[in-house]
DNA sequence: CAGTATCCGGTGCGATACTG
DNA sequence: CAGTATCGCACCGGATACTG
């Protein structure tokens, strides 16, 4: 949660899965000022889930993006889940038509629930264990 | 973002969803002031991912508990996710063994990414389409 | 057990301005 | 394009106290 706790923080890495990945696009994308920007992104890097990764386009000066870590990938379940979330439960399509796809095979992409042996997992047959309720 | 955006509120949708129920428990177990969760428990009620359900045991004056809606349950995944991440990708196990498993084989539960023709999809095959990148 | 009321310090964030 | 610096207000949330 101290990742993820972050109204701003989540809606940055929204942004790079959606495959922005510069400092001033992500700061409008998501609709914050600079100085919100760059204190959250220093965080996400701090946290490990994103990283500044630097490149050269030829006859440009060096530039650098942001980009997922293996912890930041990690981490797009959970992202894919919430946007599968608010598309099912809040207001339908805010704007634009906005769609997760298989590449290979067109159709759209969900997040689910299943066990090591492979079943899906419907809610009522999940059980949390090792945490006392007091 | 506006329901889950929150830390607290995602923390005692959490402890909903390992099964507490009363205001009490959902305050201490989450490390919160009374104020602080019966604010977020409104919040979580008005967004309609709780309700507050009234029931009586034998012989005791009425009570109620918070329970998951539909948008709640269907939020799950979600907590999932994040319960995942945290025990790969933060420090281990802060205190106590916690395990998610599914009831009927033993084994442990995961969220996985998958598309509506059955593929699993790995994160690199994944398209998002429909916003523009400005 | 289930909250509500008040006080008050910390922080999130917008606005604005400036730097390499 | 990629930030940093400062100001000021709104809001988050702890501590404490009180109610049904």
């Amino acid at each position: 949660m101290q990742v993820v706790g972050n109204r701003s923080a989540v809606l940055l890495l929204r942004e790079v899965f959606y495959g922005a990945t510069r400092f001033d696009s992500l700061a409008r994308r998501v609709g914050v000022t600079e100085a919100v920007a760059a204190r959250w992104l220093k965080e996400l890097v701090a946290a490990g889930v994103l990283e500044k990764v630097p490149y050269q386009e030829p006859g440009q000066r060096t530039r650098h993006e942001y980009a997922l870590t293996d912890a930041g990938h990690a981490l797009m379940p959970v992202v894919i889940g919430l946007l599968e979330w608010g598309a099912a439960w809040t207001d339908p399509h805010p704007r634009g038509e906005l769609r997760v796809t298989h590449r290979d095979c067109g159709e759209s992409v969900a997040v689910e629930v299943r066990c090591a042996a492979g079943h899906d997992v419907p809610e009522d047959e999940i059980v949390v264990t090792g945490r006392v309720t007091r």
